[in-house]
Formats: C-alpha cells, structure tokens, sequence
DNA sequence: TTAGGTCTTGCAAACGTTTGAAACAGCCCG
DNA sequence: CGGGCTGTTTCAAACGTTTGCAAGACCTAA
C-alpha cells in the first residue's frame, strides 16, 4: 500500500492465505473454495488490483509488445501507418512501442538495440534512408525474433515486407493522363537508390509503352530531394525550353504542386493545358484539388501486425520472407479531370 | 542459446562461474579479476549479449517507459508532439509506450489500464473529447503515479500540464489583422465545451477592445467541427447577407481555408479585400500561403516529458500541479499581408 | 603456526506471477 | 480404525538480474 500498485502479495498477507491461492482466485481456477474466491475478488476490486504486466512478460518470456521503427512520425503517411499497426495490436491485447530513427543509421540501430532489450515480440521496421549496412537488422533475423519490414522494402534478408505497389500506382496514373488526351507526359522522377523511386518510374514507362507512345527522355527530370523548390525549379525550364508538355506525372504530391505552380506562373491552364498528377495522396491534395495516388498506409500498419502475428504462431515456419504488396487507388481531381 | 537472446546465466555456465560474478564483471564492479572479466566481456560480445530490461524493470521497480493516451496520431500536430516526447525521453533512456484513444472515453480507459499493468513510471495524456468523468485518471493519481496533461487541459485534477497560450495566440492574430487595417473581423468559432475555443475567442475579443472596435456578436460565428465546409458554408452566408467584412480570424487552418475559398467565389480579393488568419499553422498552409498561429508541438512534447521527469525525480513534492504555457507564434504569410 | 589482511568469488534473497506437486482437512465406507 | 477419496490450500521453483554478506584462497607479519 505504501508506494505503487496492489500486488498478488498485498492481498495474500491481507487475507492470512498463500499467493498461489490469490492467483487462481482472481484467474477461476477450478479448487478455490467459494467463500475464500469472494474475499478475494473483492479485495482485489477494492484496491484496484492490475496484475503487473512485467512480471508476467518475465515469467512468460512474452511481452505482449511489438516494437516499430520508423524514420519519423511527423509525416501524414507515417502516422498513418502507425495508427493501423496500433489498432491491430490492440485488437490482439498487444502494446506497442515506438522509436524514430530520424532516417539516421546510427539512431536505427540504437532503436533496433533497445526495442531488443525490452524483448519486444516482434519488430516492425521501416528502414532509413541512409541504411545500407543489414547486419544490426540480421542479427535480429539471427536471434529468432519476428521482423516485418513495411513501406521501404529490404532486399537480401529472410523476413517479409508489406510494401505498396508502386509500379501499378504509376501506371494508372500515367494511363489516366493518357485518358484524359495528353500525348507529352513528363515524369518528376525521385532518387533512384530508392526502390520505390525506380518502381514509379518503371510504371511510368510501361504505361507510356503500352499506349504506343515514345518515351523521351528529356521529359523525365530527376528531382533527387522531391522538395516544391527543385521541381518547380526544373519544370519551369522545361517549360520554357519550349518542348511541348500537356501532362505530368510527379514521383510524389509535393513535387507535383511544384509543377503546377510553375504551369500556372506560365499562364497555362490546369487541367485543360496541363493535367498534373501526384504521388501519395498527402493531407494537402484533397485542399488544393491535386490529383493522386492514395497510398493505404492505414492498411499497411494492419497488415504488417497480421504478418508478424502469423510468424510469431508459426515459431520458425515458413510464414517468412512473404511480400505482401497492397493495391492503391487514383485519385483523380480537378488538376487533372478534363471535363468534356 | 536455443531460443532467445543469450541471459547472463548462459554466459556463467558456459565459464563455469556464477551469475554474480558474470553481472559484476559486465558493470565493471570492483573485485573482480581482470582474467575473469576479460573472458566475460569476450563472450557476451560473442553472444551479442542484451540485458533483459523486463527483469531488470522487475526487480528495479521501475520501468524506464512512459505511456503516452493521445486521441489520435494521424493529426499533424499531435503527431508533432510525439516526435517531441520520443526525442526527449530518447536522450534519458526512457522509452515510449502509444496508445490511441480515438476520441472515445471507453478506449481511453482501456489505455490507461493497459499502460498501468505494463507499469510504465509516468503517463502523458491528451484526454479524448467525449471524456467528462475523470474516475479513470484519478485513480492513476491516488495510487502515486506522476501524470501530466498536454494540450487539452483538464480542470480540477492534482497533475501538471503543458498547454498552448491560445488566448495570446489569437490575441496576436486579431491584432496583425488589425495593423494590416482591418475594421470589420470575423471570427470562425470552436466549439465552446473545448477550453482552447474559448481561449481563442477571447484573445480575439481582447484584441478589439484594446484597440477600440466594437465586437459585433454576428461576426463571431460558431463552426462545431471546424470542418471546411461549414467554414464555407456559414462564411458565405455572413458575405451574402451584405455587412461589411475585411478580415477573418479562424479557430483552425480548416475552417480557414474553408473561408478562403468562399472569399475568392464571392469575387474577393485576399488579402487586399479580406485579410485571413488561422489556427494551428498545418502543414499545408504554408503550401497556400495561409497565415496562421503555430503552435510548437515539438516542444511541448518535450516539456510533458520534462515536467514528467521533475515528478518521478521529486517523489511526492511540489513539483505537481505546475501549468507550463507555451507561446505561439504568427506565421504571416500571403493570405494577411497587404503590401503598401 | 596462526591471526589478520587482501583479493576474488559464490550464496541467497528479492522483484510479482504461475503452476505442478505435495500436503492437509474432512468425510465415507468397509 | 484406517484406507481412500474429495476439496482446498500451500510449497517451491522458475523467469533474469542485482547486491549485501559470507566464504574461500592465498599471503604476510608476528
């Protein structure tokens, strides 16, 4: 009673009876005598007894807690994910511990480091930018522990991912702007060690190849750090080099606000002189009217509980190294819906 | 070694030592020999050796963990405060615990139990808006546990909190619409059972009076949800009904751009004919060039945990109750600033 | 030789919980 | 009266770690 929370004990010494009969008492194990069950359900009501977590984890050699890592958490997609990893864990009676690497190897590794030592049951990561180097990740792999790689996908390591399909997302777009009479699409293209970047690029192309349209490579622009600044930086040359553009599809939403305000600044009209199409579907793009692709970040959090929970019950079997890859969905808008 | 991590029990067997020695030697203790420690050292590299934090929470009584009870964490600004509470309790070695009330009273309630089992050494809360009855919280209060409340203030409870000076801030706000030379503001108002509404409200209110406008009650207009469609709605209303307005002060970016729009449809310029200034400052305002108030969401993560940290230190002194307010700052941007 | 010292190591208890096995009480029946 | 049964309860060990105390080995000085 002094300091923290009633235990198992408290009641025991209370109630002049052993610590083992409490705790069949307060689980309905059969052989607690009815009287004695009462007493001690009441008394554990009374003081507003909570069995103490840890130590059932130690005892258990569970926890009941899955650990994330994930490069930030002050990003609308991110957060998103969080939020499904979250629900689907509770659903299950899980907790869940956070860190955020902040796209710095040496803070992921620190993460991975101290989610191990909490015992976490399983991990979930999203790897960093600047990531090469797997061995604090294998080691994990090495140690047994279930690990769920989601959005950024890892190659080379026996675990599974949940990854959106980039390619796909690319292509619709891209087909969509071919829909709607554009013959010149240019692509913002992202950084391309990032996988995903090249995945986008890769649906870009195809779809463009399947409508029998050539692909001219003056029209693709690499924006390395996808900020506003450098794609309307780029398009706005592009645009004044004279080549003829009427469409563009943008590696993501933030580069393609970059080029619709620089066709705009050069007195184009959006749509129906150049329709724009984003990556991402960011928060914003809904406010200003931009089309998109809508990532399922909400669904991939989910989907990346169930993963681990698969493995975590098949211990050692052969629930690894699955890719779940999840379909998004175009978001057509003004920016690129030509109404007839 | 068979299926988990490698414990200190492992190491003192296969030495053929005992379990004391192996922990002294691994924390450097006096009295032990330099062979001895230089084989221990040696081997829990080997083995990649962890201490296990659950055992060492068990018998420290003490968890190294704060929970976090937050309403949602796809939110900008909440989300903004999670990077803050992880950075900050990070540096201490302290670990984060999420859980997401969805705004319902009935989840929040289950976090807490949640996060009180897994006997976390403090908790920050952000309670949900449906919660009224504060038994839940109390309760984690009598039984000693350090408790600090973020950006929601909760009235008539023993726990410090962290807040945002809202009054200050839409002071702030009225005045630049104001010196900008506004006669005739409008305020899009919160929902009133919501303290932070009324706190804006009357900032905007103060604002007038020090600088001698009348408040005109039909200029104030509440929007519950502050969604952008009622924003809309009512504000074109108020610019129908034919009364002068130049200038429109909102409880949120939302309801701010909901304003905009209805302005620029009016055939309104912005900001020569009608200056607009928001709450919060999100992430897609400065993509619209939307003036706003910012809130620092960062730094108030870090200061709940600071607050938190004071309390574990203090044991049972003065250092609860404290009311630590965070200033805001005017982001002025295209959407306010009238160039002369 | 032995008392006392130093250096190194081990024992055991504690944190809160669960659980197989053992122990105790009371009762019936032969 | 004692064997066996049922119903209820307790004991003890285990999970991984730390730490006060005790103990062993070895050495030195009286």
């Amino acid at each position: 009673m002094k300091s923290g929370q009633v235990t198992i004990k408290d009641i025991a010494k209370e109630l002049n009876i052993s610590c083992s009969t409490v705790s069949r008492a307060l689980k309905d194990f059969p052989g607690i005598s009815p009287a004695t069950k009462k007493a001690v359900v009441d008394l554990a009501n009374k003081y507003n007894y909570r069995p103490n977590a840890i130590a059932l984890s130690l005892r258990n050699q569970k926890t009941n807690t899955i650990g994330v890592v994930i490069p930030e958490t002050v990003h609308f997609f991110f957060s998103t994910v969080i939020s499904g990893i979250e629900d689907e864990a509770m659903s299950e009676g899980y907790n869940v511990m956070i860190c955020q690497s902040n796209e710095s190897y040496e803070r992921e590794a620190d993460c991975i480091d101290t989610l191990m030592s909490a015992r976490v049951d399983g991990l979930l990561v999203s790897i960093s930018r600047e990531t090469s180097d797997l061995a604090h990740l294998q080691k994990v792999v090495n140690e047994g522990k279930p690990l769920v790689f989601f959005d950024r996908l890892v190659e080379g390591m026996n675990a599974s991912s949940v990854v959106v399909d980039d390619y796909q997302g690319a292509y619709d777009a891209t087909k969509h702007l071919i829909d709607q009479g554009c013959k010149h699409i240019a692509h913002l293209e992202g950084p391309d060690n990032l996988i995903i970047s090249r995945k986008r690029k890769e649906g870009y192309i195809s779809a463009l190849e399947d409508h029998e349209i050539a692909i001219d490579e003056d029209l693709i622009i690499e924006c390395r750090d996808g900020s506003k600044e450098l794609a309307h930086k780029y398009f706005k040359h592009l645009l004044e080099s004279g080549r003829a553009v009427d469409g563009v599809f943008a590696n993501n939403d933030m580069a393609a606000l970059g080029a619709l305000q620089a066709a705009r600044e050069s007195g184009l009209k959006v749509p129906a002189d150049m329709a724009i199409v984003g990556f991402s579907n960011w928060q914003f793009s809904s406010l200003i009217d931009l089309s998109s692709v809508e990532q399922p970040g909400y669904e991939m959090g989910r989907e990346a509980v169930r993963l681990m929970f698969q493995e975590i019950a098949n211990e050692d079997a052969s629930a690894k190294s699955q890719i779940k890859i999840l379909d998004t969905e175009l978001i057509a808008r003004a920016s690129s819906v030509r109404i007839n």
